[in-house]
This record gives C-alpha cells, structure tokens and sequence, in this order.
DNA sequence: CGCTTTGTTGAAAAGAGTCAAAGATCGTGG
DNA sequence: CCACGATCTTTGACTCTTTTCAACAAAGCG
C-alpha cells in the first residue's frame, strides 16, 4: 500500500523534484532534502492543515488556503495540489495570513519547522528555491487578480484551465479532482462570483460545449478550445515538461488507500 | 539637492533599511549594500522601468506592475512607492510576467543584475530578505484577491487606506500622492471596477464623509473610521513602525529637482 | 433510510458596465 | 501671458450582468 497518489515516487523525491524546479539543485542538497524527516498522514476532507507552523508536503487531495472575511464568507486565495508546499510559510519571523485546509481526504508529509530551519540552513540552494516557489505563487495570485476583471464565463473557464493544467502535471486524472475537491461551492470562493451564478456559467460553458457536465462532475473534452476561449497560457506556472502519457500508464494514479482499507478517492 | 523623495536618506541606506525589514542583515550584508552601484536616474510618469532585467529601487514617485490584456485593458497587479524594489525579479530563470512602469515622475536607482548576483552570491542575508519581500508581496496581491470580492465602496475604500498607509511609511505626505500618481483610471486599474464607477463611488464616500476630494485630489480626513469601514488591518504589509510627526517635520519630505532645475510634484 | 451536502431553477432587485458628451486641469509652446 | 491640446474628471441615461431570496431535487454517507 504505496498510497501514492503522486505517482509512485515516494514522498521524497516528491519533494525533490517539486524544489528542483527552481534549477539549482546540487546533488549534496538532494541528499540533504532525502534525509529531511517528513510526517506522512491522512487528512480529512475539510480539516485545517496547520495546526503547527511548518511545511506541508501535499502528496494527494487537494488543499486551498483561505481567508474569512467579517461577513462570514471564505475566499480562497491559493491552491495547493499534490506535490505542492503549503503552510505558514515562515522561513521568516511572521507567518502567512489565513489558514490553509484540505477540500477534498488526502495525505500530506509534515516538515517541522525545526527541521525545515536546520536543512536551509545548511543549504542553500533549498532555501533559493523555497523562494523561488514563492514567486510562482505570487505569479498565480497575480494572474488570478488580472482574471478578477473579467466576465464571470472566462473567469470560471481560466480556472478549469488551470486546474486541469496543473492536476496533469501530477499525474491525476483530471476528472476525479472535479469529483471530489472541487465543489462548485469551491469555485464561487476563489472567483467571488455567487454560488448560483457558478452553477448559471457552468450550464452556459456547457452549452456551449466548452465544459461537459454530468452529476456536478466537469469534463473538458478540449483544453485547447477552452484555453483559447479563456485566453489561458499555462506559462505562469511554470510547470515542467507536461506528464506524458506514458506516465499516466505507468499506473500512478491509484488513489490513497486509508488506514482502515477503504478506498478513497483518487484525487 | 539631494533630490531625496525618500527622506533625506541616501539611496543606499534607504536600500539597507527596506532589506532590513526581513531582519536578518549583518553587518557585512550592510557594508555588501553600501558597496553595490546604483545607477540613480529620473524618469518621466508613464515609462516602463524594465529594460533591463535587474531591479528598481524607486526613490520618488509610484509605480506599478501591470499585465495588458487581449482586449487592450490595464490589469494593475502591483504597487510599488518610494523605498520598494520593483523589477523582473529574476534572482531564477525566468522572468516575472507583466511590466513594470511609472505612474508618475520620480526618480529610481538601477541595480543590474549582474551585480544583483554576485551580491546575492556572497551575502545569503540579502538573498533571505528578498525572498521575504517577495512573500510580502505575496501577501499583498492575496489581500488584493480577498478585497475583490467585496463591494466597489469598500473596495476602493480598502485600496486607499493600504496606499495612504504605505505612503505615510515612506515618510511622504499622503495627498501628494493622490494629487499625482493615482488617477482615477489607476483605481480601477487596480480593482477592476469600470472607471466611472470609480468616480461615483468616489462621490459615495465623499458623501458619506469618509474621504474628500477637491479637483480630483483625494484626502482621508480620519483613516481610523475608513479604516474601520473598509475591514483594513495594516499588518499584511509588514510595515516598519510608523513614521512619526518627527519624521514628517524633518523637511523629508521635499520632491525631486529635475535636472533641468524644474521642480516636480512631490511624489 | 433519514440527514447533510451539493446541485439546480425561477423571479425580482441591485449593482456595475457602457455609451456619449461636457467640464476641468495642466503642461507646453507660441 | 494666453491659447491649445492632452489628460482627467464628472454626469446622465440606458442596459445587462450578477446577486439575492427562496425553494426543491439529487446524491452521498452513516
């Protein structure tokens, strides 16, 4: 029972190859992240992840981080999916605003933050890129704000974009995230859009064959069309070469299994 | 003559105390701060700083960072005031998206990016503080992607308290500011709301006594009681303590002089 | 098999966008 | 010193997207 709901890479490498994006990984630093102690567990869905103030490594489900407003609503400001960082963020004296939580059962790989101070402490090029994550996702909230302008139908669809986009470059299948994490609840409070007007838009992408819906379960039976419609261009992501198909067989998509043996969902 | 928009600091220490701010500076990273070149220039309102690909310390005047979109609209995702560090933030690979340019005229010093690394190679202090800037911008575009979902009143209302706040932090005087970089066009810029609306609830908040406007200058009689309306809290933009009248009093707050002896607007 | 969570719909109201045009202001050059 | 042009601000009238309120249907879970 791997659980791996990363691909088969165990959570590890997970994590080496999340910071090895950033390019400046020397070999003793992926030594030093190998013996880095990480705390695998099970979430539920909807549970706050950060009790503590380390890192969270996701290794499946999904994760947002999020804010109440005085009113009472949540808005969603950041998503985290598997093979993501997420936590308070503090390398620094103060910690991040907000609170981070699962939307849909998964696990997570705890760094503590002594752990975490010792290994970017001795390397630096961890630590680089640490920051490094940070700027995409300042590039994400920024694009995210630049979408806030625009009419609800290609706000909503630059989302399912996104999401589609960056699921697939972990290696799940697209569908089950819709299945499972993102509620149309989900969508309303990362877009401000109300809940009823996401639903309305939802109908109309799928009128107009852009989305397919079925049992509040969405489908993109062409991303390109979709992306081209919301003027999506997955460069601020800066995921790595897309997954192959190859790797989509290689049967990396089992879903993690739970302590008690049943079997979750996948995403 | 010095031409300090930033308090009669010289540019070099006005560098040091915005990478301070991370807290993590030693003496020799300051000595390291002193030492880098800074090509001191003034440029025209509407330019575009970036160029090159280091970064800006911008001494007088705002910019902003900014993403054009398909249809031809100003998408403002960043606010840059006197003191901040503005630029394609390459410490990584690739560049960030967007441009940057200048609301209005004011003066920056240049740090190029080779300098940029060598610095960085050789003082991790500096390296860590800007990583900690940039997740204080993050925060800030985060706050920014909360407040979107409110209403154009309390909107607006929030986005002139953070910007007389970080104003005020500066050491400037805040309608100056308000006399010249921030158009009503840059509002809605910023928050997405059409530019006429802008304009009425502007009116909307002058009649509810919250702020006053005369000839297109905007003033916050009370910030508390905007403050208050408008759910603002100062702390996601980890300001250093506030400026006092001391430092108000200190004749800090004189504008650039153009080369040509011409005396431009303050901010 | 009842309960909770999610999704779906309709009708009415409000907020915000668009279009179009007229005042203000400011820098500039004559 | 004044007039001109460019940039900003302000207003009115109209349209339309989006919200709100209020139910109801479906689906998933214990």
């Amino acid at each position: 029972m791997s659980g791996a709901g990363i691909g088969g890479l165990d959570m590890h490498a997970w994590l080496v190859r999340r910071l090895e994006r950033g390019g400046h990984l020397e070999e003793v630093d992926r030594h030093a992240l190998f013996a880095l102690p990480l705390q695998r567990r099970f979430v539920a869905a909807r549970t706050d992840l950060d009790g503590g103030q380390g890192l969270h490594l996701i290794l499946s489900g999904l994760a947002c981080r999020y804010e109440t407003e005085p009113g009472g609503f949540r808005r969603i400001v950041s998503l985290y999916f598997p093979g993501d960082l997420c936590g308070s963020g503090s390398l620094f004296s103060f910690g991040r605003p907000g609170s981070v939580k699962t939307l849909s059962a998964g696990e997570v790989a705890d760094i503590s933050i002594h752990a975490l101070h010792s290994l970017v402490e001795a390397h630096r090029g961890v630590e680089r890129s640490l920051g490094w994550l940070t700027l995409i996702e300042l590039g994400i909230a920024q694009r995210w704000l630049v979408n806030a302008g625009r009419d609800a139908e290609r706000q909503i669809a630059h989302l399912l974009c996104e999401i589609v986009t960056r699921l697939r470059a972990t290696g799940c299948r697209e569908c089950e995230a819709f299945a499972t994490g993102i509620r149309q609840a989900v969508i309303a409070d990362i877009t401000a859009i109300s809940l009823v007007h996401v639903n309305r838009v939802l109908h109309a992408l799928q009128d107009a064959d852009r989305i397919r819906l079925v049992k509040g379960v969405i489908t993109i039976p062409d991303l390109d069309r979709l992306a081209a419609f919301a003027d999506f261009d997955p460069g601020y992501l800066h995921l790595p070469d897309q997954v192959g198909p190859s790797q989509l067989e290689l049967g990396l998509l089992r879903g993690p299994s739970f302590p008690d043996g049943r079997n979750s969902v996948a995403l």
